[in-house]
DNA sequence: GAACGATTAAAACATATGTTTGAACAAAGG
DNA sequence: CCTTTGTTCAAACATATGTTTTAATCGTTC
């Protein structure tokens, strides 16, 4: 059933967990309908059920399938060799690249954005998989830069730091219509992620030193 | 129906118009139905209908009061008396109250930031009427604490500003998720918007510094 | 209190969409 | 060739939901 001998006659399966994705991604779980996914992959409307049992199921499937796609170099960010400040460039850099460039595996950061606002309950195995562990890494770099304060503190500047960075991708259509300045994000991932980087290293050091003395 | 006493003839358009902002804001525009906006003001189906024509001139209207509704007084942060300091700290206190108080007017702002996330067509106006004004206002804080710098710098700052914040209302279910530290944001309002201040503002002087010199 | 316009109510209508069905079809093995 | 098994397809089904319709109701005016 699962694991049959193989994909005898068709990749059907394989092409809706592809499109399933992008358009999961592009327009929301509610706006996604099956007929659409199935034009775009080319398939029955019936293979929907028949692959996954359910449009949620999909859901699921798809992100799943997302999150086993993402090459998770184990984030060169945690060779603590560096400085952490290399590291949180690093760490600044990809976070933008994986959430405005364009392209086919980018929906899986689309995908994960989604879920934040509008959560279907695909969320927890994501925080659990995707989240916690970027988290976990963006607080090591953090704190190796504040020092000794209450892990609340860092908490809130690793929001801050997140926080600079999702708007870009959040509040994208309202930042065209309120200043050209913004237009052509994509090509400007490098400038983002500096700005982003040495706007956060001040923040950090400066909330820092409030309570480390 | 439900209240048989009550119901005055004539009140239904705007107990729809309250309900309708609420609820808009709380599920999305796809996941309302008439029906449950009716149900909750007490109103037939065919209210919505009668009185504004259809769901999505409903959202319209729902929209257009809330923004009216808001008490605007012009936010004292534009009293260009007190130091720009003091200023931010005043502009994302009252950004964040909005943002994160839950009650009755706070819909508002909720609803705005949806329409960011899942634009409707209503867009357009919000940008001219509400966020464009506050963006005004808050450049002109940066660019006191700045000095001469690029408008894109400006930009960026801005958006900087904002986004820390944003991320507080975006992101809460998986806040919540990832770090108990998170829990009950609206009883910290003060704290949060303390430290967006802090680290804004000490980030805003290390982008100025690259630029000025 | 009768008449009239504005409002409300209950039901019907139309459509979109998730889901199911049963037949057709292809590949593999006997 | 026939059967079996997994897959695809077209059509039907069920339901949710926006919209319309038609009659009843309320408030006002004469």
């Amino acid at each position: 059933m699962d694991l049959p001998g193989k994909a005898i006659h068709g990749e059907t399966r394989k092409r809706l967990l592809d499109v399933a994705g992008e358009v999961f991604a592009e327009k929301g779980y509610d706006r996604t309908t099956i007929r659409e996914v199935c034009r775009r992959a080319n398939a029955n409307i019936a293979a929907v059920n028949y692959h996954f049992g359910d449009k949620r199921k999909l859901y699921a499937a798809a992100f799943d399938y997302s999150l086993t796609c993402v090459d998770e170099k184990p984030t060169p960010a945690s060779d603590t060799d560096e400085p952490a400040e290399d590291r949180l460039r690093e760490f600044t850099r990809r976070f933008l690249r994986r959430l405005l460039d364009p392209g086919r595996p980018s929906w899986h950061s689309r995908l994960l954005a989604r879920e934040m606002s509008e959560p279907t309950g695909a969320l927890e195995a994501m925080v659990r998989r995707e989240i916690r562990p970027r988290y976990e890494v963006l607080q090591g770099i953090i704190r190796e830069l504040a020092g000794e304060v209450p892990p609340r503190v860092i908490a809130k500047c690793a929001a801050s730091v997140i926080g600079q960075m999702m708007h870009y991708h959040f509040a994208r259509p309202v930042l065209k219509l309120v200043s050209p300045v913004y237009g052509d994000l994509e090509k400007h991932v490098e400038e983002l992620a500096d700005h982003v980087t040495r706007f956060s290293l001040a923040g950090i050091l400066a909330i820092a030193v409030r309570y480390r003395k």
